[in-house]
DNA sequence: GAGCACTGC
């Protein structure tokens, strides 16, 4: 196994496009695993196995390694099996055990992965093991570690040089998901640190495609270019028949005609067709059920019928029994031969072989007749379809029938549907877009990549040689981009910032991504998490190109450590930094986690297949609808909205105990409830794990909000989502029929609406804050909740532009705080929106010293001294006189406290108490002018000698939560900094 | 007055 210097040969040798570089030569490890014979006997079938010895030799010579196979080559369940006996789980030197990690993109491909391999190694779980986010078996044994790839993100967060890993093998990285991503461009200088420290750590990347170049040519990522092995595959052939014609509106008709054509002619096997939606399935489903009715009473096999037809579809295990129909001498002539395109592959093949099995483009007549000799067993895939619907898939269909699976992109990487022998492919996909300047979102029908394309065919030949339908052109095919695009550059990459903010990459434009996100997403997800205070914001001053730079470069800030620990999407994440004030945390994690989680409400308008369903569906709607009522709450409830309802409907899920059946009678997904439970737990705990204090549970039996605590819930709401803001359009504004019943946000030109699903629907708020707006006929905002036009200046003064103070009501001392208050009005950033004046800080300027003077002349700042203020010999209000007016003892006094920056309490105290000699209580004394105030100029102690004004003198925490902003109706106004202490923050600093 | 593919912390 250590043989490093034998050069790799054999009939395929593989592509070693780096030379590797001569490592010393090791003493042989190799750690014995007792394999069943059963098991050997399987693996030896396996390409990558008789690549073993390269795959190890180029690991051993080389720090990183790219390992291309596409499915069945067995990568992903046997490298780390070699891995193992090659010791690497195993410290050489301590001779402690060290892990291998293996990320995935999904949750069920790394537990059904570590499962597998630990039953090919015979091992325990405690051994091979998995992490997801909500659960894992890790142990102090675990030694193979299938994980998914947010879960090793987060782990880099806690251990940046991942320490106990010998190896991360990084998998399906052609999928090019965003946590992938971000792992290559971390792993790609964790490596070299590692090296540097004498403790090295070996980086596989492994993916299907061939498509490495952002790997391989991208000399930032990977200095030396690392070597790629390229592993055959165990698939059988398929073959891929174009259409050709492409019919560019009636896909869904031209599946359903190549599907009846399919089952009338082509022996067994079954039929996956991918279409892009739900209701696109599902009318499919209804026409192919209609075409070939299958009565689940009448399970005869009717194959008499049709000499074509083998009883045994669809049972991959007894067809070794059975005499295999050879494609080749298969002969049915299709009744509109010599239509199409040639076969892709025809040159390869006997002239003509595969022609037989082209069908020809749609178009024949007859095929909507019922045909009740031909059972079709049709079956729906999507993703958000119940669990126990999607399982019927798996299961072989009912004897003497064809299975024929409808679905979405699901069955293109996350479902393998087996028994699969003929794939038709629309050749389309929907995708979610966002503009990325205004973030709104909607969903489109588009052709596909060609690597999807192919990855679609493959599903064809898994079980044996199988066939593929294009309902398109070849040239269409031609046409398709080679690839999708990666996440990473389509998506608003927030909350990517905010991670890697937190790992103190503090100028994320100079990141090493495999492909970098464009610059205004990078540009707008900064903007935000300056907006939500989760980044220090960068200078205003200095040269505009400096500005410009420290713009995309802002280190994170103390709440923004706080907002990162929390694994939601970071407006949320500042909702739950917020909410440790009057009891709102249960509430802001359920709402988070119901925000977070997709589709809550069950989808009831479908049209239905019968008049029985039609009925259910009609009943079920009304019972929803009546739900809605009761969950939005009453009176001033209601003003939260639909997240009020999310609420509602939690509480109310959980309440019940969260069975299936309370779902399925309210019009619930128990999938998404589920999930949300989940969820809890895990914001929970995140929760209770920064501020200890907290001792937060979660409580199925929650009580629902009291009004007040729906008032601050709203306020919290609006201090996430304060770039979701949209006003409704004003009657003078109305000149235009199209904006009536719409919204103006800051951002968009267009008129928005509330989506018709709303609560807040009918009701119109002049103010709301959305969750999302999607476009679809119209932009509509979803997730709608209602403001108070005062809340927006005091709880988003980072999206409002101030004027000047208000003389009436005049400025005041706020005794809570110290500091010198006044109202000032405002407006809305970019759309200029009056807002209500509402009381906030004093300016920072002359002026707020001035009027800190008059306060503390009044004696409002210092009690002792208001006694004294009789004394004056003149108004402290001549400390409002502009600079010329003042007499030489107030001027002393401005002046003092200009030097000493004190315009506040605090500051005055602590300017006091550094130097208690400090002349301040002189000046102080000299500028009220009265000879009581000798006895100051000794410089009494400030803190003994006198008590600040505002009672008990408060710590800057208990003072900070009395302030109220907006200073109307005392404790309906949340507290709009983090209420996190500074000790808790700084101890987040520390990780 | 309505139609949303797929994932990960």
């Amino acid at each position: 196994k250590a043989g490093a210097e034998q050069p790799a040969a054999g009939p395929r040798a593989p592509v070693l496009l780096a030379a590797p570089s001569k490592a010393p030569c090791k003493p042989a490890v190799f750690i014995p695993v007792d394999r069943s014979p059963e098991i050997q006997e399987a693996r030896l079938k396996l390409p990558i196995l008789a690549e073993e010895q390269v795959v190890m030799e180029a690991i051993n010579d080389n720090p990183i390694v790219i390992i291309c196979g596409e499915t069945g080559s067995g990568k992903t369940t046997q490298v780390p099996q070699f891995l193992y006996e090659a010791g690497y789980a195993r410290d050489s030197i301590l001779g402690k055990t060290c892990i291998i990690g293996i990320t995935e993109p999904r949750r069920v491909a790394a537990v059904s992965m570590s499962q597998r391999v630990a039953k090919e190694m015979n091992l325990s779980h405690r051994v091979v093991s998995y992490q997801i986010r909500y659960e894992g078996n890790v142990t102090d044994e675990t030694q193979i570690k299938f994980v998914t790839d947010g879960v090793l993100l987060k782990e880099i967060q806690k251990d940046f040089l991942l320490s106990k890993y010998k190896v991360i093998i990084i998998d399906e990285a052609h999928e090019r998901s965003m946590y992938t991503d971000i792992l290559i461009g971390l792993l790609s200088r964790i490596v070299p640190l590692r090296h540097k420290k004498g403790l090295p750590l070996k980086l596989i990347i492994m993916s299907a495609t061939l498509r490495v170049e952002d790997f391989t040519a991208n000399t930032r990522l990977f200095s030396a270019q690392p070597p790629v092995i390229q592993v055959d595959a165990r698939q059988f052939p398929v073959t891929v028949h174009f259409n050709k014609k492409t019919p560019l509106d009636d896909y869904s008709g031209e599946c359903f005609r190549k599907v009846c054509k399919i089952h009338r002619m082509l022996p067994a096997g079954g039929i996956l067709v991918f279409l892009t939606g739900q209701a696109e399935v599902h009318s499919l489903c209804r026409r192919l059920r209609k075409a070939f009715p299958y009565q689940k009473n009448n399970t005869q096999c009717k194959v008499t019928c049709v000499p074509l037809l083998m009883c045994c579809f669809h049972l991959p295990s007894l067809s070794q029994t059975l005499p295999k129909i050879d494609l080749n001498n298969y002969s049915v002539l299709p009744p509109d031969e010599g239509d199409e395109d040639r076969d892709i592959d025809s040159d390869d093949d006997a002239a003509g072989s595969d022609l037989d099995l082209d069908l020809g483009d749609g178009d024949s007549e007859g095929d909507e007749k019922s045909d009740s000799s031909l059972p079709l067993y049709v079956l729906p895939l999507y993703s958000l379809l119940a669990p126990e619907k999607q399982a019927k898939v798996f299961r072989p269909p009912p004897p003497g029938t064809r299975l024929c699976v409808v679905a979405t992109n699901v069955a293109e990487t996350s479902l393998t549907i087996p028994g699969i022998k003929y794939v038709v492919d629309s050749g389309r996909e929907k995708r979610r877009c966002y503009d990325r300047i205004t973030g709104v979102s909607s969903f489109r029908v588009t052709w596909v990549s060609q690597a999807s394309a192919d990855q679609r065919a493959g599903r064809a030949g898994r079980t044996e040689p199988g066939h593929c339908y294009r309902l398109y052109s070849s040239a269409v095919f031609m046409d398709f981009e080679k690839f999708s695009a990666p996440e990473i550059t389509k998506r608003p990459v927030e909350d990517l910032i905010l991670q890697m903010k937190a790992l103190n990459i503090e100028k994320v434009i100079n990141f090493p991504f495999p492909t970098p996100p464009p610059t205004e997403a990078l540009a707008a997800a900064e903007e935000l998490l300056i907006a939500l205070g989760a980044l220090k914001e960068p200078p205003t001053t200095g040269r505009l190109n400096q500005q410009l730079a420290a713009k995309l470069s802002c280190p994170i800030s103390p709440l923004g450590r706080v907002m990162a620990t929390f694994p939601v999407a970071p407006r949320y994440a500042k909702m739950l930094a917020l909410s440790r004030q009057h009891q709102c945390l249960p509430y802001t994690i359920t709402i988070v986690s119901a925000m977070t989680v997709r589709e809550l409400f069950e989808e009831l308008d479908r049209p239905a297949g019968s008049e029985e369903e039609a009925a259910q569906l009609k009943g079920r709607r009304a019972r929803f609808l009546q739900m809605q009522k009761v969950w939005a709450g009453q009176g001033p409830m209601q003003k939260l909205g639909d997240l009020m309802v999310m609420l509602g409907a939690v509480g109310a899920c959980e309440y019940s105990g969260c069975t299936q059946e309370f779902c399925e009678q309210n019009g619930l997904r128990h999938k998404a409830m589920l999930e949300i439970r989940r969820l809890r737990g895990q914001l929970t705990t995140a929760v209770n794990s920064v501020c200890r204090d907290a001792g937060l549970y979660v409580d199925p039996k929650m009580k629902p909000p009291t009004e007040a605590q729906v008032t601050y819930l709203r306020q919290i709401v609006l201090a996430g989502l304060g770039d979701h803001l949209a006003r409704r359009v004003q009657a003078e504004e109305l000149l235009d029929d199209k904006w009536k019943n719409a919204y103006k946000t800051a951002l968009l030109e267009d008129p928005v609406f509330i989506h018709p699903s709303s609560v807040l629907f009918k009701e119109l708020p002049e103010f709301v804050v959305y969750q999302e707006i999607v476009e679809t006929t119209k932009l509509y905002m979803k997730g709608v909740s209602a403001v108070e036009p005062e809340w927006i200046p005091a709880l988003l003064p980072a999206y409002c532009h101030f004027g000047k103070p208000l003389e009436s009501p005049p400025p005041s001392y706020c005794p809570g705080t110290g500091r010198v208050h006044c109202h000032r009005p405002s407006v809305f950033y970019r759309v200029g929106w009056q807002l209500p004046a509402v009381e906030v800080d004093y300016p920072p300027g002359i002026d707020r010293y001035k009027h800190f003077a008059r306060f503390l002349l009044e004696g409002k700042v210092i009690e002792k001294l208001s006694s004294y203020s009789q004394c004056l010999l003149s108004s402290p209000l001549i400390m409002l006189k502009t600079w010329s007016k003042l007499q030489p003892r107030t001027e002393a006094l401005l002046q003092a406290l200009v030097q000493e920056n004190c315009d506040n309490r605090d500051a005055l105290v602590a300017a006091w108490k550094k130097n208690p000699k400090c002349n301040l209580p002189g000046i102080i004394g000299v500028g009220m002018g009265s000879s009581a105030w000798k006895s100051l100029r000794k410089g009494a102690n400030p803190l003994t000698g006198l008590e600040p004004g505002g009672g008990t003198r408060a710590g800057g925490r208990a003072a900070a939560r009395q302030r109220r902003p907006g200073g109307r109706g005392a404790g309906s106004y949340l507290q709009p900094e983090s209420p996190f202490s500074p000790a808790e923050i700084a101890q987040l600093g520390e990780r």
